[in-house]
DNA sequence: AAGAGACTCAACCGCCAGACT
DNA sequence: TAGTCTGGCGGTTGAGTCTCT
């Protein structure tokens, strides 16, 4: 590739593992005077490195802001749930992630975090169940959605049966569905998971529900199948009102069921499919999701994006 | 102990977009 | 407008290490 040209150039230029020499050599370099334009460094710095080498190799190892050593349970956590909305954009997921390189996450992903999805029966591609039997009454199969995360914001669309619905944004005011839930009631197929962010088990859900007490993360290709619930960093609930008449949704034995610890990202409910399934009357516009149970005098409206 | 296979991770490759000429 | 340069990105490679038999 002509593009390459730099990297390339007639003189001899190292390739393969850095010294230590060459690193001091570097890390010198930068430390007294930036890195300004990449492919000057070498010459300037006296190393027989392309431009593109030394600055892959100050961003991945050299940086003086770089996290060693492992990663956290909290951040394999955080990498599983930024994927499944942002796919392989590994720098925006670095971004999230201070002092992780998107090469260490990109790594990370191929050898370790694909596998434990996989394990866990959830395909790291789509991040949906890798089984079928898993999916709850709705036809998932024809659900459509797309997400984006950036800025701390998240958007969203979804279409069901070429309409667009379902994804919200919390409203403050909007009780938290799960508060009040208790665990296990009789089936009706549904599948509980955490939205977007840290997962915590409830507590009170028993091991029957999931015999991992960890939480499985399904994110945005399940928004459909799924009821998210939020909380605040520091763990309390948005809201604790209780809405009795969800305390009929349950969960099937291998479900998964988690709280999101919210980074930004709200309530999301299968409003339809709980409508179905507990006879409610439900109402799906484009701009809002309201449920209701007249009999016991409760609505819930859920504003969209 | 040794060989094979699996795994890890640093580094390279090729492509792209934006800036510059 | 077209060509070139540069930085940045995601995919891939392969040497070194680990684990298993």
């Amino acid at each position: 590739m002509g593009r390459n040209a730099s990297c390339q150039q007639k003189q001899k230029l190292r390739k393969g593992l850095w010294s230590p020499d060459e690193d001091e050599k570097l890390l010198n370099y930068i430390t007294k005077h930036g890195h300004g334009c990449w492919s000057a460094i070498p010459k300037l710095s006296g190393l027989q490195r392309c431009g593109k080498s030394c600055r892959l190799r100050w961003i991945n190892y050299l940086r003086p802001d770089l996290k060693r050593g492992t990663f956290t349970q909290e951040e394999e956590d955080l990498i599983i749930e930024l994927h499944a909305v942002l796919g392989n954009k590994w720098s925006q997921i670095a971004a999230h992630l201070p002092g992780r390189t998107d090469n260490e996450i990109k790594n990370l992903w191929n050898s370790s975090l694909k596998k434990k999805l996989r394990q866990r029966g959830i395909d790291p591609t789509t991040h949906k169940p890798i089984s079928e039997e898993n999916m709850s009454l709705t036809n998932t199969d024809e659900l459509s959605p797309t997400g984006a995360y950036a800025d701390n914001k998240c958007t969203a669309t979804c279409s069901y049966k070429g309409t667009p619905v379902d994804m919200f944004l919390l409203d403050d005011n909007v009780p938290n569905p799960l508060s009040n839930i208790s665990f296990p009631l009789s089936s009706h197929g549904f599948e509980v998971s955490s939205g977007f962010g840290y997962d915590n088990p409830i507590p009170s859900i028993p091991s029957v529900v999931h015999q991992d007490s960890s939480s499985e993360s399904l994110g945005f290709p399940n928004v459909a199948n799924t009821i998210w619930c939020d909380m605040r960093q520091d763990g309390s609930f948005f809201d604790s009102t209780p809405l009795p008449w969800l305390e009929e949704i349950t969960t099937n034995e291998g479900d998964q069921v988690g709280i999101g610890t919210g980074i930004d990202m709200g309530i999301g409910i299968d409003a339809e499919c709980i409508g179905q399934s507990l006879s409610l009357p439900i109402e799906m516009q484009n701009h809002r999701v309201s449920l209701f149970d007249d009999s016991k005098g409760l609505s819930m409206t859920q504003q969209l994006f």
